[in-house]
DNA sequence: GCTTGACTTGGAGTTTACTCCAAGTAATAA
DNA sequence: TTATTACTTGGAGTAAACTCCAAGTCAAGC
């Protein structure tokens, strides 16, 4: 695997170069080396921690705990457990919203299944009783 | 099931009553009714639909989408295909998103086992390569 | 009658994560 | 030599979804 070019790597991993250099900037990648003209280059190395930035951004794991993360590896050894607890907390974090996300999908499929057999226009839609209570809404609370 | 104030529907879903106001404004609730004195109740209906919003946002659901399918709501069965379609994109959505957390969970488990067995000491820090190369940064590219 | 507390409004401010831009440099192609 | 292209920087701007605030109203308790 040869090093990458910025707009390589961007391509590489679906991010535009500006979005790598924001990263660069925020802490969240080590400093870049450059080539002689000043130019950064993306070695192997690099590249598989952005590909794992990438995975758990794909989840939405905050940016803020990657730098966290980063700075700890940057620190070395010390950080071992604090490192660990880390990625157990955002572990947990991404199980839960795993959770929350079937519990979408069982609702959503729920509701197309009831519009698939056309019962949805028996079954009462979220506004109807509140329209009628809007047409009540003289006979005064 | 008895009417609630802001407060109430607030606390039952974990939610600021600004946030269910600002959900008014931008039409995500449809004009919520009010008591004589100008508060505002929520009926037994309308908490159904909270509940179902509070849900997809949960999964992120984009708050714009949930307006346009109240907003279809709102114009009767004309809308009932588009609407199916709309639950139908967002379902696919969340679907993806799901295949996301799941790789994110197969990396952290892997990561975090790494460090349980102790064997993250001897494994190249995503930085590792990188330090060398910055050793060496003078062997110019 | 006055204070308290829960509500109301319109509008401004905040957070997160980019995303874009202007101005400049460096190497390559004609 | 000049034009093009890909990069560079610092900083400003954007989008989504809240979240907060100031100023005002209203009903209930003392």
């Amino acid at each position: 695997m040869p090093d990458l070019t910025i707009r390589e790597v961007a391509k590489k991993y679906n991010l535009k170069p500006d979005t790598l250099r924001y990263y660069e900037r925020i802490g969240l990648l080590p400093k870049v080396p450059r080539k002689k003209n000043g130019n950064r280059y993306f070695t192997e190395g690099m590249q598989g921690w952005i590909e794992m930035v990438v995975c758990l951004r794909h989840s939405d794991v905050p940016v803020e705990a990657l730098i966290d993360y980063a700075e700890m590896l940057r620190q070395g050894d010390s950080t071992l457990e604090a490192r660990e607890d880390l990625l157990k907390e955002q572990l947990a974090n991404i199980e839960e919203k795993r959770h929350n996300l079937d519990r979408s999908i069982a609702r959503l499929k729920h509701k197309i299944s009831l519009y698939e057999s056309g019962k949805i226009k028996e079954n009462k839609s979220y506004f109807e009783e509140y329209k009628i209570l809007e047409d009540n809404k003289n006979t005064e609370k």
